[in-house]
DNA sequence: CATGAATGAGAGTTCATTCAT
DNA sequence: CATGAATGAACTCTCATTCAT
């Protein structure tokens, strides 16, 4: 009556673990997992309006354990894109610190907002209305984002007066056109014209 | 324990109208008419996920002429945007011939979709999902966008290989943030920067 | 797929009342006359909790019609013991006043409350926890109450210092017996006993 | 991520304990004990509705546990009712032979039986519905207040035809009244007015 | 034998669409 | 041809009970 359990969590158990140290938890664990990964998928097709149904028939629960796990629909969503979020920030950290020249990082970051939207409707959604799916995640991208631009700004590759705001609000309203056009290579385009706006060619000032 | 019956269409019959066969018909396409209207201001106001209940409110009528009028309410969303999208088209057209300059001209387009994004929810929607309510609306808007960007190409004022299309992605994509950003200001300074990278200071070429 | 529609709403068109005056709210009225009544026996029946699905089945009519005419169970309970309270308490002003002698009309007050208590659960239930659904309602039964205990008092047959508020928590209390003993005479000892205990025989001062 | 494991049961296990062939035993007593102890709080405090969850919780058991001592709410409801109503049971017939004056005697009973209901509602709530949690209960109440009531017919000083149940429904009723009011002073005016009623200063015979 | 996670049948409520009047 | 009442599937969430570990 249900599906022999999908055999995929996203997060397997971690490496080396040993025979799962504690009866219970381990299964209660790996079902929250599976919730996650199964909210994370569907959220990330169908936006944050499916049912809470299809969550738990994908992750092989019952609405029951769903509940159990995460109090509200809300909660699930919030977590699931906590969870996203912060994976998705730390793989920036990371291309950003590897990437030695300014500019470049700063593109960099803006492709990868740009891919994700391409594979995550509701982590995206968040980041183009909020900002992210939380204070938290926000602030931290928010300070992310202004190390970039500083790093470009004492390069002097960033034209002058550009915001940590307009490099938010910039790469969240190309998001849009990924939804819209399926062809990479089309939103590559937009990606370059706004990009080159930012660009320290341009010393004219913003407006206000 | 209920109003005596409200006796009072929005459009009450006019005065002197003739038991005219033809009485039904003017009827009838009054309330079309009060039916599009209110959707409209509906659409534009709460999106388009309101319930159609409010637009029947709204418009004076019942739930049963909205669906004779219009079999579904996709359909009345259609026909509503269309009719919208066409006024803004036609106001786009005439703000762009009345606009000697060709870059003002492209940048007055710019402002005009941000400016109505602020104004109306479901018709920048559409624009930002799919270019249009209709695949003929899409296709003026695309010829009407060309046209700009002939005029600017002509002018050597535009980047060169900028397509139609990059325009129209771009336009809407800038539409998120005015949704996100309440102020005004926020968004021009992404439209500067956008549109900065449109311009002929710009040569390298675009990918692909 | 559902019943043909039970014949008998308690409230019965009017009786000359000629053909329905109105196109549709006839029916309306009917189906809501339906669901108030449904929803007065079941709430009768089995109390506040019942599934407000087993009252659309039992009224004939699905839950949105339900639901369109009132937007909560919570308002249709409400609404539903108003009137069955409004209608008791109609019946006890018409008894109290048909009766000349003070001590007979408090002791029918007392005979009616508990009659209908087995008749009525949710009525009750509301009677003797709140002294009826709606403060309107408490503040009528209030009044009521207290010009019984005057024309009482007045004629010197109630036990000094007797309050309004006694008589009402002491009628509801008596509820109880009701629907805890099947058998009228059995309830109608302990309404004796009470009573009496308020009878002018009894002269000492109560509590505090 | 999760507590570590909470390794400590309220009832934590006692420390020289033997791996006696009968620890188990005790253990099971143990956890016994302790659900009907937080079974009991937890009843008096929210009534016979509360969610088993909040038992388990209070008791420090998981709920197999719970289920396995007692296959259903139900059961577990009737036993920690039955064991309350013994002991209060126990107190009363502890009162009473510390009673001289019958009547006094009869009065006092009367009191412990709102004094409780303020303090356990789903005890006063069964005694009030049946009398008691259990047949047994019930009769050995019964078995008390006859003789009580025995105790005052021979003082003289119970009205004549009073019955045992008589007295058991009317200290039932006036339970409703401890519920509703929160004020003390106010049930106490209402129980002198029954017991009044009940005494041989009426000597009408009770109705059947 | 204990654990507490899992279950799933409802509960109250909403809304696009149909249909009797 | 207009009306707006009726429909009912679908939604989020709860809780007594079972079952794998």
């Amino acid at each position: 009556m249900r599906e022999p359990r999908a055999a995929a969590p996203t997060t397997a158990p971690a490496a080396g673990a040993p025979a799962a140290p504690r009866g219970r938890r381990a299964d209660a664990e790996r079902n929250r997992a599976a919730i996650i990964t199964a909210a994370t998928a569907v959220f990330a097709e169908h936006g944050a309006d499916v049912d809470v149904r299809e969550i738990a028939r994908r992750s092989g629960v019952g609405m029951g354990t769903l509940y159990r796990h995460f109090p509200s629909k809300e909660d699930l969503l919030r977590l699931s894109l906590e969870q996203e979020f912060t994976a998705w920030l730390t793989q920036a950290h990371e291309r950003a610190a590897a990437t030695e020249d300014p500019w470049q990082a700063l593109s960099g970051f803006f492709e990868q907002v740009l891919t994700t939207q391409a594979h995550n409707r509701a982590l995206m959604d968040s980041y183009v209305q909020t900002g992210g799916p939380t204070e938290s995640c926000v602030h931290k991208c928010r300070v992310f984002i202004d190390a970039l631009r500083q790093r470009c700004e004492q390069a002097g590759v960033l034209r002058p007066g550009v915001s940590t705001e307009d490099l938010l609000s910039l790469s969240g309203s190309l998001c849009t056109t990924v939804q819209t056009v399926g062809d990479e290579r089309r939103w590559r385009r937009l990606m370059t014209i706004s990009l080159d706006g930012l660009s320290s060619r341009h010393r004219e000032p913003l407006p206000s």
